[in-house]
RNA sequence: GCCGCCGUGGCGAAAUUGGCAGACGCGCAGGACUUAGGAUCCUGUGCCGCAAGGCGUAUCGGUUCGACCCCGAUCGGCGGCACCA
């Protein structure tokens, strides 16, 4: 077989008739299977790209054979840092450089041969999608879930943009590993925290990997505890949220972090000077080292005292950087006695340790930081563990100083990026009205092409002065524009939604066909997104539900992970480890097809692996194999009275077998083991097919079914095999297999035969036996005689057609 | 430090979730057809042993008639979080 001809061929084909097209108007059943969408970058696609999209296929195209009418769309995640980087470097624009890459990958991934449905491809730097981009930051402005604030954010110097809580990976950027430091900035964000809650249960609802749910439920980090307030002599209330209010009456100090609010404000005349210094080292401190966890504490005191609600005793306020100013009330209470890092400060700055939890169990050794009795704690002695945690936060909701509370890990998403290759956020700052968002009749707010991004720490916008002026749309009057480009994961979180109506106009999506296509059934994509783009497209699904947009609560039903293919070193493939394999020789030695079964067939898919192409050719062999046994059998004629005795048992079983697996295996994305079955499958059918006399029939019947369960692994390949078969249509217009059921019921089946849990023997039993017939069957080999040597059976364990094992003693 | 996952032949991997460990394939060995084989087709292939047999799922222990699977400890690898109060 001419495989470059015979893929040319098949693709015309497909494109001429629609047939990768979703059919709106059928009364199939919608499935919905959908690939994380490329970046395009410079390069061509990788080995990752076709590992996460050449199975993924054979999935949908196997969804459809079953009967489903499946959509499968591709597009590109456009917008992004390194074209922009790549502009700087090279002068190229990045509008050109996505372009060209975009019109490169497209060709590629068409040549892949996947039934992508190019008609609602979505490119996210397309005006006519981030207009609706543009819109869904509007509607989230409206529904108060985006606003703007000043904080202390996550710069990238090397980047020179802010970056989002996700995108900091052990204090360093993301993208390009520099150190992040920290500065204040005023910046949008999405207000995700207010779905913290939902976005933590909704998880239960999912058929996602537990590791992905897992990793959300910890980057949510709910934690349930309790807020005490500590009044400050100045009449200053300082609230601290505390897991462990059983030890309240342990405090002997009130930390604030560094840049709380009242830091300077509490510091005392004499204290000034050294808290002043301390604020400023601890700015620095975290830019210089903030890497290192075994760090010692330092911290200064400023001079003030505050009450302790639970018992009124005055302890000295201090400010120091092991307290965190984005986490719960940015102060906490300290309990040195009964927590590792108070204890560690107390005892570096000579603080009292008051012990007032009591090991039920033993010595009680300090820090002792376990639920225990509490002790010196006035009449909540004796009370120990969550009942006791209880008793302290009615106590303190009574006296209205504090009482349960609930806090999240999750930080609000900051939206913001001092970056050009991006949506415009569509706000104008007016010196009269302020930040006065775009009306939605001028979206888009249009990225302009002639712009200065050479980076300086500024927005490349901010220095076009054709785009910033402009005039206030409340009040009329000269205004600017807001000079930064959205985060490119808000041009993922919707994209999902966007397919199903990808050349609306007039909305960003129409309801109906929303509603028809989604929530998607099937999502693959790379497990690195699992606490960015999959927490950010829950949120947006929640958010625009709750706008009255959509009416369903999460926007992917199943998840799927494939694996990395290491390079051969097994390492990550990257150009400075030198070991990138590239698939375009294999592509071109072996097609598309070849490839992508090997790919399916050489690894676990949730795992992957190093990249081996040993066994590559073993798949090419196969489909040769499969390729010759149909040319030998399509034209043998079935003669009369064919027979039917073990031999075409033994072919229909296997035939059924492979039909029940294949489906069983392909649903359940376990693509190697599918492959295996199609091999044994042909191994029947080619060993069957060298008997002398043979019943065509059933020859021909199990070569047919071959032929229709590989034809999603290898497209391809079956549509030309069916064609030379003599089949009507598309391979994919047939209806996939279905078992028989009493092909599958045998006369007898093969037991393992156990004396004393040991095996003795195998023996061929009958089905249909009742289990003492079975024992007794047993009981009556002479391998099992020999072992009992008269000694009596006291039990017999038997396990439907698998095996039975004889306790004798 | 905390959370999660993983450890099976020379190699990639299977194992209906407590029931014959190693399916399928690579590799290797032997054979057939061949002037030739790096093509194709048979046969064999977990380890030790000539054999009978014994030993085998990281290690040690436990539960069970029976454990790759469940429980406990240890070692090794990977991923996530990391002063989150």
């Amino acid at each position: 077989m001419d495989i470059k001809a015979v893929e040319r061929k098949w693709q015309g084909i497909w494109e001429k008739t629609k047939f990768n097209h979703f059919d709106p108007k059928s009364d199939k059943p919608k499935h919905y299977v959908l690939e994380m969408f490329s970046y395009p970058s410079g390069a061509k696609l990788h080995i990752g790209h076709w590992y996460n999209y050449g199975p993924t296929d054979s999935y949908a195209r196997f969804k459809r054979m079953q009967g489903y009418n499946v959509f499968q769309p591709m597009g590109f995640d456009a917008f992004g840092l390194p074209a922009e980087n790549y502009a700087i470097k090279t002068g190229v624009h990045p509008k050109d450089s996505t372009e060209k890459n975009i019109e490169t990958m497209e060709g590629q991934l068409r040549a892949m041969g996947a039934m992508f449905d190019w008609s609602q491809e979505v490119k996210t730097c397309d005006e006519s999608y981030y207009k609706w981009t543009q819109w869904m930051f509007l509607q989230l402005y409206k529904k108060g879930l985006a606003y703007r604030k000043e904080a202390p954010v996550n710069w990238c110097p090397s980047c020179q943009t802010v970056l989002a809580n996700e995108q900091v990976v052990e204090n360093c950027c993301e993208r390009c590993g520099t150190p992040v430091v920290r500065k204040n900035l005023t910046q949008w964000f999405f207000k995700i925290t207010e779905y913290a809650d939902e976005l933590l249960s909704g998880l239960d609802t999912l058929d996602w990997p537990e590791k992905t749910k897992a990793m959300q439920r910890n980057w949510i980090g709910r934690s349930t505890g309790c807020e005490i307030e500590f009044e400050c002599e100045t009449g200053d209330k300082i609230r601290v949220f505390t897991t462990r209010c059983d030890t309240a009456f342990g405090v002997t100090y009130v930390v604030l972090a560094p840049e709380h609010p009242l830091a300077r404000k509490l510091a005392t005349p004499e204290q000034m000077a050294a808290v002043e210094e301390y604020i400023d080292y601890a700015a620095r401190a975290s830019e210089i080292d903030r890497l290192s966890t075994t760090r010692e504490k330092t911290g200064v005191f400023t001079g003030s005292y505050a009450v302790n609600p639970m018992n009124g005793k005055k302890v000295p306020i201090y400010l120091a950087d092991y307290v965190l100013a984005t986490y719960g009330t940015g102060a906490v209470m300290a309990v040195p006695a009964h927590d590792e890092r108070d204890f560690a400060f107390a005892t570096k700055y000579s603080l009292p340790i008051l012990k007032v939890i009591e090991n039920p169990n033993g010595e009680t050794v300090l820090p002792y930081t376990e639920d225990g009795i509490m002790v010196n704690s006035l009449s909540f002695d004796g009370l120990m563990g969550e009942e006791a945690r209880e008793m302290v936060s009615k106590h303190l909701s009574k006296l209205s100083k504090g009482g349960k509370k609930v806090n999240y890990r999750l930080r609000d998403w900051l939206v913001s990026r001092q970056r050009y290759w991006g949506a415009p956020i569509p706000v104008v700052h007016c010196p009269v009205c302020g930040a006065v968002p775009v009306p939605e009749k001028d979206l888009p707010v249009r990225l302009p092409y002639e712009v200065e991004f050479k980076p300086d720490g500024k927005s490349p916008l901010a220095k076009c002065e054709k785009f910033m002026h402009t005039t206030c749309p409340k009040c009329g009057g000269e205004a600017m524009r807001d000079p930064d480009t959205l985060d490119t994961f808000v041009c993922s979180s919707w994209y999902y939604l966007r397919y199903a109506d990808a050349h609306n106009d007039r909305a960003p999506f129409d309801r109906d066909a929303v509603d028809r296509l989604l929530p998607v059934d099937t999502y693959v994509g790379g497990a690195e997104h699992a606490c960015m783009h999959l927490l950010y497209a829950r949120f947006f699904t929640k958010a625009l539900r709750d706008m009255g947009y959509l009416d369903f609560d999460e926007p992917f039903k199943r998840l799927i992970h494939q694996g990395v293919i290491l390079g051969p070193d097994g390492n990550r493939m990257s150009k400075s480890h030198g070991n990138v394999v590239s698939p375009d020789d294999y592509v071109e030695q072996y097609g598309s097809d070849a490839f992508r079964l090997y790919l399916m067939f050489g690894f676990s898919y949730t795992e992957g692996g190093p990249w081996s192409d040993d066994g590559i050719k073993a798949i090419a062999k196969f489909l040769d194999r499969v390729e010759k046994l149909i040319l030998k059998v399509k034209d043998e004629q079935a003669g009369e009275n064919e027979p039917y005795g073990a031999d075409e048992k033994a072919l229909n079983y296997a035939r059924n077998f492979a039909i029940q697996r294949v489906a069983r295996d392909m649903e359940a994305f376990s693509f190697n083991t599918a492959v295996a079955r199609l091999m044994e499958l042909l191994n029947a059918a080619s060993k069957y097919d060298a008997l002398e006399r043979k019943n065509v029939t059933l020859l021909k019947a199990t070569v047919k079914d071959l032929i229709l369960l590989l034809a999603p692994c290898a497209p391809h390949t079956a549509e030309e095999l069916w064609e030379i078969w003599g089949g009507k249509q598309s391979v994919f217009a047939q209806d996939y297999p279905k078992e028989d059921a009493a092909a599958l019921v045998l006369d007898e089946t093969e037991y393992a035969v156990q004396v004393n849990s040991k095996i003795v023997c195998r023996a061929m039993i009958a089905n249909g036996m009742t289990n003492e017939e079975i024992e007794e069957r047993a009981k009556s080999l002479p391998e099992v005689q020999a072992r009992m040597q008269g000694k009596a059976v006291k039990k017999c364990i038997v396990v439907p057609g698998r095996l039975v094992n004889l306790i004798v003693g």
